[in-house]
DNA sequence: CTATTATTTCACCATATGTTCACAAAAGTC
DNA sequence: GACTTTTGTGAACATATGGTGAAATAATAG
């Protein structure tokens, strides 16, 4: 079952777009501004963004920029009839696709689901390699390469690097951190973290400031794009 | 060298194709219609189409249609946007992926990339003899060779050593390698694997450490090609 | 049925790893 | 600056994990 995240400001186009992607069997939820949706994306997964441009609060070209700085989800652009938009724009923050309004919830459904099966497909053969300046994490492979040198790293040191890393740019609290680590059942001293952060730095020595501490809450994985 | 079909009526995408592709090491032939697409495709090979779908003469899908009955080549689709989708739904026409115009170039060349090495390895699974320095494998015939010597392996060391080969460079943790090998409704001990790995490694004496421990997940087959 | 081979279990051990903790260092607060 | 709070760090200790040989069990062949 695919999660939708459907952004308009105009709820009727919302109620027609749910319509269809229900009786499509997809699980729906509706935004009506940019800068919900950037709320809903930080703490729900979905599979597919359907957004509008031309929003209240925050238009759909800023919040998918936001969106993808915290997560990967492919997204198609609502456009109305005569909106200018910027293509070049649009490819470098991702955009998978452009529906035109009026648009036939059919067509749009039919594109939603290529989309998806595309990303599956491509996530199957996906190299799950990142690269971050000189390091470079194989996730498939669990390896970490620093400068082209392969470094070991222990269990732990794996799980929270990874961790972070996919969900670079987020804050993290120690809670969440521990509970989604270390398990909710871990009752354990508050310093486990900060050696485990403290080895995890030394081993990635020279990009150990990817690694930031947040003073009062807990770490984050910080990396801009280039 | 990877041989690139790019055909498209537009001089213009070919062009731009046509440079980027060069740049990233492939040899790029161009092709400005379906006709004339199906015709070189019966006098040379190609490891991979692009193809537009709007085209004068003879469209993208029927084009790929003709070339599929004489070889099976990989194929990108591009359509412009507002181009009607439905039909590449099932991809029942073996289409491995489609691009929306505008496109980016890099992201274009990532996914034939991504195609081509997908292909590549799908190949050579079928290929029934995979050699690792010294080490050689035959699928078909269920034999191992150390440095030309024919070694002796029991069912189980066969299945393991085939399975860990067939998914190399991934991390395979226990539990997917019981319910993969022994079936899922196995309910053993840690060690039953360990002894296995023991004994096949025992057995590919000087390449034991191909097959690497990662502790606290379970193993994995390293071996990079030279 | 017996002999042989293959698989699984298990206890022992070395060691890699995780955790704790005391103290040092740093960052905020007043 | 003096104080409080928070984070960094090294070392000590406890624990978990995987390698291993041997024994028990199961499967297979003769």
């Amino acid at each position: 079952m695919y999660n939708l995240l459907v952004v308009d400001d105009e709820p009727k186009i919302r109620e027609v777009i749910k319509e269809y992607a229900d009786f499509s069997g997809y699980n729906v939820t509706e935004a009506a501004d940019g800068m919900s949706a950037i709320g809903l994306c930080k703490l729900n997964d979905y599979d597919l963004i359907i957004m509008d441009i031309m929003m209240p609060k925050l238009d759909g070209y800023s919040a998918v920029k936001e969106i993808k700085k915290i997560k990967d989800i492919p997204v198609i652009m609502l456009s109305a009839r005569g909106e200018e938009y910027d293509k070049l724009f649009g490819f470098e923050l991702g955009i998978d696709d452009y529906v035109v309004k009026p648009f036939s919830p059919k067509e749009l459904m039919a594109r939603a689901n290529a989309i998806l099966i595309r990303k599956q497909n491509a996530s199957k053969s996906q190299n799950t390699v990142m690269t971050f300046d000189g390091l470079e994490v194989n996730f498939a492979a669990r390896t970490v390469s620093v400068d082209g040198e392969r470094i070991d790293l222990t269990p732990k040191e794996y799980e929270l690097l990874f961790y972070l890393i996919q969900n670079k740019n987020i804050a993290l609290s120690r809670d969440k951190l521990l509970s989604d680590i270390w398990g909710y059942d871990f009752f354990g001293d508050d310093r486990t973290i900060d050696t485990h952060i403290k080895n995890l730095r030394n081993n990635i020595g020279p990009y150990r400031n990817f690694i930031v501490t947040l003073r009062g809450v807990g770490y984050k994985f910080e990396y801009e794009e280039k």
